[in-house]
DNA sequence: TTGTAAGCGTTATCAT
DNA sequence: ATGATAACGCTTACAA
């Protein structure tokens, strides 16, 4: 049972991961030194910078992340929690983590991710044990315990969604109601009175995601605005995205308006199965990212997880920087935009 | 500018967070103890247990991740290093993170994201500062500069895809190359001599990803076998793609056969505009996600990303824990399989 | 401009 | 079954 004996006394044989104080004595400096030298915290002279880099990259010196946190108080690491549900298109929340991401390596900082299942407790989680230096949740219910938490814990936190009660927590998000106005108010231009809405899933409008709801308030009082009859359908199924097709799918005597915000190839593949055509039979809007919208040429306004990702991370790193107070900045709203394709005739 | 003075002296001001030094006094224990109580590394009479762990949740107490990486040598965090140019879809990559996610949390690990625009650098850096224990790392081109890393770093290192040189690496994905087979023996069996395929953008195909050339020889080889002609189409844009759609979605004197890689909304909606019906007058295969085909009603192979997932997170904590040897298992693929919906005839 | 040394909050090796 | 105590590798006053 003699393991790793005949070694033993091997000075070269494991090849030790180097420390600063390594760095230290191969430059022929002090360890405190070496760690000035990397935060560039109090002046150091050309030269002695100049040996302790060589130092560095001769030995390829990292810092010890642990120590670093553990010493420094602070982790250079922001965590996302990601949604409850798969609420969003995966293709919206890989945009949102993608563009944080690039935020924050842009400041040196890592991006640490929690998973939807671990639940509110997931947030207390990684504060707690100091894994981050700020939270990003996404994706919030119009009631979420995830808001209440963030409000309690010692970590700046800035949420993605608008919370019924976001008192005192920093949100931000895309502005759905604008959407849904924006949308209906399309088709009333051009002319329809009535219009089928292919709305979410009973579920996901069950889970309360705020976004939900605003959008149709938005569009709800854009109808009233216009006069325009909102007829919503709400599939729950494939059965039921069945009958829903059916419903408004079906030719009229002359176009009629339809609003989509999901199951954007069912419908249309519905539509062509019935000889109607986007744009001619029959003007179809949507929200839609500008991926799919521009794959199905429609009529859309897309949720802009890019520019909502951006001013999530501003706002995060003012809060880290202390340049901000948090909970203090009014709910923020990234306007919608309306792009024009072939799916609606020309207003 | 006299800040924070009134309540300086204060004890219960700022709720210092609780070390595990605060557990031990409160419980009357040594703080050892409380660590061992934690880890479960030794034998501890119930009764110590009981007063440690109500401690613990009297004050809320949670471990300090620094300080346990510091002084354990293990972080319990994986990182994922993601691809370095958006080739597969996001629900693909979503699904990865995800599994791997969930994988990670039941053994309490985190995850950490690293983004590909750092480039191979990311992971030295990953594992150089220790901010983790082991590495994943997606979609590996051909010849990736990662792979050549995974080998000297000091971690154990799991790829997704199949690199040209995989000795040392260990390697896993799905069998796209039984996916173009399968998917081609499909409209062979159709009775189709010839078949356009949409494939991949020359950008995607520069980049030499290696799943690219995998599923190419896997439906040359099997063209080859059953006597068919493939006609490759790669548009790079959109001008390029309308083309394309010109090709292969004109009508034909009998049903022909088409097969997809991607464009689904596009080549089917094209089709429907030259009054073509899939199943019907056309066949159409693909190689999709479930969720695309489906939506679609698309016969495909879809290329299972929770199965990869699984596999993969099974071979890195088998590398964790010492129960197998980095670099031995040969490369490890996941079988392909065919769903019919439809898109095409009935064989 | 640089060095010295006291922590930071754990883990794990000794003892007992 | 439990308690001291020495690392772990860094940051940051405090000195010089």
């Amino acid at each position: 049972m003699r393991i790793d004996d005949e070694s033993s006394g091997d000075v070269t044989d494991v090849a030790k991961v180097p420390t600063s104080a390594d760095v230290a004595r191969e430059a022929g400096v002090s360890q405190s030194t070496v760690s000035y030298v990397m935060s560039g915290k109090r002046p150091i002279s050309s030269t002695t910078r100049r040996r302790v880099e060589e130092a560095i990259a001769r030995l390829t010196y990292e810092p010890h992340a642990g120590a670093r946190a553990l010493a420094g108080h602070r982790t250079s690491t922001i965590a996302i929690v990601m949604p409850l549900r798969p609420t969003s298109s995966a293709q919206r929340l890989m945009t949102f983590v993608e563009e944080i991401t690039l935020a924050a390596r842009e400041r040196d900082y890592d991006v640490l991710l929690v998973t939807a299942d671990e639940g509110p407790a997931g947030l207390r989680r990684v504060v707690g044990r100091s894994l981050c230096d700020a939270v990003v949740v996404m994706e919030v219910g119009t009631t979420d315990e995830r808001v209440t938490i963030a409000r309690e814990v010692r970590a700046p936190v800035v949420v993605v969604g608008i919370p019924e009660d976001g008192d005192g927590v920093d949100c931000l998000d895309f502005d759905f109601a604008g959407a849904g106005r924006l949308l209906v108010e399309e088709l009333a231009d051009l002319g329809h009175r009535a219009v089928d809405v292919v709305g979410w899933d009973p579920d996901v409008v069950a889970d309360g995601y705020n976004y939900v709801p605003r959008f149709t308030r938005g569009a709800t009082s854009a109808a009233e605005d216009r006069g325009v009859e909102l007829r919503w359908h709400l599939p729950a199924d494939a059965p039921g995205l069945r009958t829903t097709l059916e419903q408004v799918c079906a030719p009229r005597p002359e176009p009629h308006g339809l609003l989509l915000v999901r199951a954007f190839p069912e419908v249309l593949r519905s539509l062509s199965e019935h000889g109607l055509r986007p744009g001619r039979d029959v003007d179809v809007v949507a929200l839609a990212s500008d991926t799919e919208a521009q794959a199905h040429d429609l009529t859309a306004t897309a949720t802009r997880p890019r520019e909502v990702s951006r001013r999530v991370t501003a706002r995060l790193f003012a809060l880290i920087d202390g340049d901000a107070v948090p909970g203090r900045a009014a709910a923020e709203t990234v306007p919608a935009e309306l792009v024009r394709r072939g799916s609606t005739r020309r207003p």
